[in-house]
DNA sequence: CTAAACTGGAGCGATAATCGCACCTGAAGT
DNA sequence: ACTTCAGGTGCGATTATCGCTCCAGTTTAG
């Protein structure tokens, strides 16, 4: 293992680490800045928001827009295209497809928002949201939302399940035995979230299922609802 | 308006149009061979795939994958990652966050799965999909999924309702005084759907509300349905 | 049990693509 | 009328990319 430095890193002081091509990578941090403003952004915003030059924006925008990731509106904005939620429906289409219902079910027998979240490194997003039918107050939890897997239900579920976590907060050990994590207010003021990790047959642990809801459910019976869901996603998948 | 034709085409043949910039674009084809592959792909495939090589295709991975839009599996195969949801999650929010609960409604309501399409160019694309509760039997409609405008009740509703079709069908006319499109058949055997188009206060008309089923529903019950689910949406945007 | 095939990975030079600048046009706003 | 800001194009210098080669492990095949 000759860990030569790399040959490949430019002169330029970048803030992150090196990426392998910097076109390329030009052209998801415009992705990425796009998707931080979902109103759209002008070349000239996406300039400023990129750091790169308003021409070098422009060129990448029409490739972008030629393949659909990227739409123009009426106006002078550019937005995320419909192909993203195309290309976003090619994302584990066996684990989400395998949830679907079970999730819905489970929103509604628990009266509260439900949803799947899968680990990716040290966080997690939320890959299938279910509102339940004739929600008072909905907790507004969007799909593809991401954050530290030490933070919320959804992440603790599956790291008490893996026990692979170092500095183990006691919630961590409780929820190993339990079978289910909770937080409140963890990821957002007042919100309460139950959720319980999803064993595949096969395979490492990844994802989870829960509720969320604006205060503290009945925690036996809403545990119950979540374990269960979980059992039956897991029992479905490979 | 000088026409002048494009200094920057290179020598390739290239079947498609020629686009901006040639490495995003072929960062692009990566994340298109992939989202055809859901089960995941090695960089050879890719490399077949994309009609790129191998080595080319090995860096671009290791750049996708710093971004999380590309994960590794445990084995040696690729697939499109969490961050391409996330990237999704930002597309059109406030439309999908309008329509979540009117459509869930019209899904229990006409016992059907009930869809959101957007016209892209001249295709359509599922961008919501709602399944009933306790539905026996389920129309595999995925969310994401592509298909010409003028085959499929989703966009001959958005076509008849612009009215800017050249060779208008029978079907298209006669649907832009019922106020709803269906179609039997076209886009899955024996799958039968009902589609209005979404009308916003302000702006032109770019989604429908639908559904989809087995065999042919109760038309006039699902069209008042429909109808007034998609007029329910319309008056919620801007 | 050996050989072939394939995967991840690094080095390198020629080439082609990108970058950044300057410049132009048109539409708004003042 | 003047300024501002948008999209858009041309061009040359630079540099990032490409394609090749080579290497080391792992599977797979024979």
């Amino acid at each position: 293992m000759p860990s030569t430095a790399p040959a490949h890193i430019s002169a330029s002081p970048s803030v992150e680490g090196a990426a392998g091509s910097k076109t390329l990578d030009n052209g998801i941090r415009i992705l990425s800045a796009l998707a931080r403003h979902p109103h759209g952004l002008t070349t000239t915003q996406l300039a400023h928001e990129t750091a790169l030059h308003r021409t070098g924006v422009y060129r990448l925008l029409g490739t972008l827009t030629r393949r659909g990731l990227v739409t123009q509106r009426a106006d002078t904005r550019y937005q995320l295209g419909l192909t993203m939620i195309e290309l976003a429906g090619a994302v584990r289409p066996d684990l989400r497809a395998t949830a679907q219902v079970p999730l819905r079910d489970l929103a509604e027998a628990a009266a509260a928002t439900a949803f799947l979240s899968v680990l990716d490194g040290d966080e997690v997003v939320s890959a299938l949201v279910v509102e339940p039918l004739h929600a008072d107050a909905h907790v507004a939890y969007r799909i593809g939302t991401r954050h530290p897997a030490t933070v919320g239900s959804a992440g603790l579920a599956i790291l008490s399940a893996r026990a692979a976590v170092t500095g183990e907060r006691a919630e961590i050990t409780e929820a190993r035995r339990r079978g289910y994590s909770i937080s409140e207010g963890e990821l957002q003021r007042g919100a309460w979230g139950l959720a319980a990790p999803v064993r595949p047959r096969t395979g490492e642990i990844e994802a989870s299922v829960g509720v969320v809801a604006l205060g503290a459910l009945d925690e036996p019976r809403t545990a119950q609802l979540v374990v269960s869901t979980a059992a039956a996603i897991g029992n479905r998948l490979p």
